[in-house]
DNA sequence: ATTAGCAGTCGAATAGATAGAGTGCTAACA
DNA sequence: TGTTAGCACTCTATCTATTCGACTGCTAAT
């Protein structure tokens, strides 16, 4: 069932105004700043059938209409004006992505940190799955005596680097042949693949056993995903200069829920195919109100992962939009130069 | 000036009480959990001279005392029964730094994570002045056709790798002769000489300029600091769950705070050369109160750094001071067990 | 020096009362 | 049938007045 076009101006007026101000929009706001030749009550009548469909909610009878999670929804998707970043925001982007972006951990660190800084909301980025990374080598190398380096470079970039303990009384010349077989034994697998290496590694010289196991090992943590190299969030503390949560305990819900990897991950997760994701998630009594918007970040029609931010639903989508659609442009074509 | 017996008995009451219910103490109060053997009236004149003396403060005239940072000082310096950390605390503790332990960010934010998971504060640690550390050696891999990590292991430990690019036909050669000449001119020496470094190689094969200047490159932009290498908090959101940050005003300042560097550094400066430092700072109408308990990182008798607690100042010192003594004493043996 | 007793002070909680914002409805109108 | 003016109604936020209770500080007696 389609709106009418009088009622989607409606809710745009009112989706852009609460954006603003934050307060419930009445009839005669409506009337005087967006339809100034309709009278208030016409306008009434119209507010009464969009809270019917669900469009609207009021916060109490004699208080103005506030958007739903239906409301933003039909905004986003139809709606909001488009707007266009600044030079110095799309400087601002492109400077934060200036050298060292090779490990995967400081890309996600800078995407968070940049999109939170631009929209000033809380930054997320992740890998979706950073076990489908496929490996494209891996290097050994003795630091100290006794502990060694290992770099693994995916298709993703480099993993963040580990140390394992050695013995000293290892020639160095072991670690040379060691990143040269396991390079051989892992490139084209990915993670997934590799720490089941059973058919990998079959034909392995026995004296590199130990050595396979620690990568392999080495993998798993990075697998489980109990270390979060492939999740970052940046500026959580700007969740506290919004006002729906001056409210002490809504504010630790959201610090709590932005804390909590496990809570925040199923919000992130997209049920269709498109560029964009919305997820809005609408105030109850004691949950606070938030919505998570995110863009996919793609190379070749590879999903890579996601960036995005979350805060209150009544954010500015198309400030938001624009600075995703900028960074999931420049990530893509990043990791072209790359090569 | 010393204060007799019962007045310390009392500001020890005071402060115990209030570290436990964050309410102001009323002389009745006093008389029945700590000293039945006097009248609350003899109580109400000891409290009434405290208050002349600057240890406590009454929000209003009708109201019980607060403990004020001059009490707390007193509290933390003699007063406080020394509490021991459980087996288990302990054991959490050592788990922090099972493995992993050789980068410099990784054991700082080890650190401040369990300081922050056990005493449910927000954990600090920090490095004193990477400047001073001296390297002990400089290592130079190639790991893409076009990509090399630069490996620098310090007396501190390994700081953070990074990636410089190169070109793609310089030999592999090239970076083990590099990796030799690099720590044969730098090691020995500490990051501040080698940033400025005309001295040291003034002698070096021209063919290895270009790699010297990304190294030195690299060494600046960890001795300047804008990098957040060299300190770690954790736990910030913790400090919601404190009473006397319910205010949103207050907490938002906190989380501020905490977010800011600049800010905090000075704040952990120690004046003396004590092992535990304590700085106390007075809630003022606008500025929220709180409190930072810092303990010395010592190895050999030079300072590596410090880690301590932030929180309000109604903290448990006597816990949070046994968790940052064993902590101390854990990291510099820490340290001898590496070698 | 200690204590009992009491007046005095201040904040927190409660209850009305009031003003204002905004709606929903009704009836008139185009 | 869609639009509008007008008005009664509802609900909140704010203010004031009042009460209640917690503690103190002081005085006078021990």
């Amino acid at each position: 069932m389609s709106l009418s076009e009088r009622k989607e101006k409606i809710i745009q007026a009112i989706v852009d105004e609460y954006i603003d101000t934050c307060e419930p929009i009445s009839s005669s706001d409506i009337q005087k700043n967006y339809l100034p030749e309709l009278s208030s009550a016409t306008i009434r009548n119209e507010l009464s059938a969009l809270s019917e469909m669900g469009y609207l909610d009021q916060p109490h009878t004699s208080a103005g209409r506030v958007p739903t999670a239906q409301a933003y929804q039909l905004y986003f998707e139809k709606l909001m004006s488009k707007k266009a970043l600044s030079k110095s925001e799309e400087q601002l982007i492109r400077k934060a992505f200036e050298g060292k972006i090779n490990e995967i951990d400081e890309v996600l660190r800078s995407t968070a940190r940049v999109i939170s800084e631009i929209t000033s909301l809380t930054g997320i980025a992740y890998v979706e799955d950073i076990k489908k990374a496929k490996i494209s080598s891996i290097k050994i190398f003795r630091i100290t005596e006794d502990s060694a380096i290992v770099i693994i470079v995916t298709s993703l970039g480099v993993l963040k680097d580990s140390f394992i303990g050695i013995s000293p009384d290892v020639p160095d010349d072991y670690f040379r042949n060691a990143s040269i077989i396991a390079t051989e034994a892992f490139a084209g697998h990915t993670i997934d693949e590799a720490i089941s290496p059973e058919d990998i590694i079959k034909d392995i010289n026995m004296q590199y056993k130990a050595t396979f196991e620690a990568i392999v090992s080495l993998l798993k943590t990075y697998a489980s995903g109990s270390k979060n190299y492939e999740f970052a969030i940046e500026g959580s503390s700007k969740i506290l200069d919004q006002p729906e949560y001056e409210d002490v305990v809504k504010a630790r819900s959201m610090l709590k829920l932005l804390e909590s990897k496990e809570k925040l991950m199923p919000l992130l997760s997209s049920a269709g195919d498109s560029e964009f994701t919305l997820n809005i998630q609408n105030a109850s009594s004691d949950e606070a109100d938030y919505a998570v918007l995110t863009v996919n970040l793609e190379k070749d029609g590879v999903n890579l992962g996601k960036a995005g931010v979350i805060g209150p639903s009544r954010m500015d989508y198309s400030k938001v939009t624009a600075v995703l659609a900028y960074i999931g442009n420049m990530l893509s074509k990043l990791r072209d130069e790359d090569k």
